[in-house]
DNA sequence: CAGCATCCATGACGATACTG
DNA sequence: CAGTATCGTCATGGATGCTG
């Protein structure tokens, strides 16, 4: 059995999936998925992350090896992200998932307003 | 303008994707997915998950128009979840998602490992 | 059976200040 | 520029006990 179960409580599987499911991992994935960029070009991107926020995802990303991280000693420093072969394979689902989000939103806010006004 | 920006901050598809792109609800829509399910069979599929937050997630994604609750009242009540047509369409994408998540397990686990192991 | 209400601990997250 | 460090707050989520 070399294939997780995320239904299983104790499966990676499951903290793999906590990891990935997270809303600042995916916009960085996606970012990435179009070409490197350095740490502040993302921040700028991905609009409302804290540095904080987005460098504790690109540790964990990198730590998982979806995303690579390329330091160049000049001064000051400059260091690029990418992503890996093995994010690259998740690019897929992730452009999916995200194209129904912004497809849907404007029935899921319309879904909401009709469950809020019910008795 | 009728499509979300998840870039964008104050987006409401930012929000959305905060909901679905959340661990127990994608396990959720999955098993919905395949028919539908009371209450404490969901709370068997999804392993370790409290009821606290199964009824949590259920909630939110009801209210998104992602899943339905119907209650047939017997004695005791009974109520059944089903995946809305809306919900479907999200289907694919998550799928795409846990499997990748299941078959990456194991490189991502050894990614974790050569990254916690060097200098 | 399918939940809601409550309490409580952990940690997620933002704001701020400081380094090489 | 690209972070780390620290602090304070608020939310997340488990445990428990109670209802129709």
């Amino acid at each position: 059995m070399d294939r997780g179960n995320a239904f299983a409580a104790n499966c990676p599987t499951r903290q793999l999936l906590d990891r990935v499911a997270d809303k600042w991992s995916v916009l960085v994935l996606l970012i990435l998925g179009d070409g490197d960029m350095r740490f502040g070009g993302l921040k700028r991107r991905v609009e409302g992350v804290s540095q904080k926020m987005l460098s504790q995802t690109l540790r964990s990303l990198e730590r998982d090896g979806l995303v690579t991280r390329e330091v160049t000693p000049t001064m000051p420093v400059m260091v690029t992200y990418g992503i890996t072969p093995l994010g690259r394979e998740l690019l897929s689902a992730l452009r999916s998932m995200i194209d129904w989000a912004e497809t849907s939103m404007v029935k899921v806010v319309a879904a909401q307003r009709s469950y809020d006004a019910r008795p």
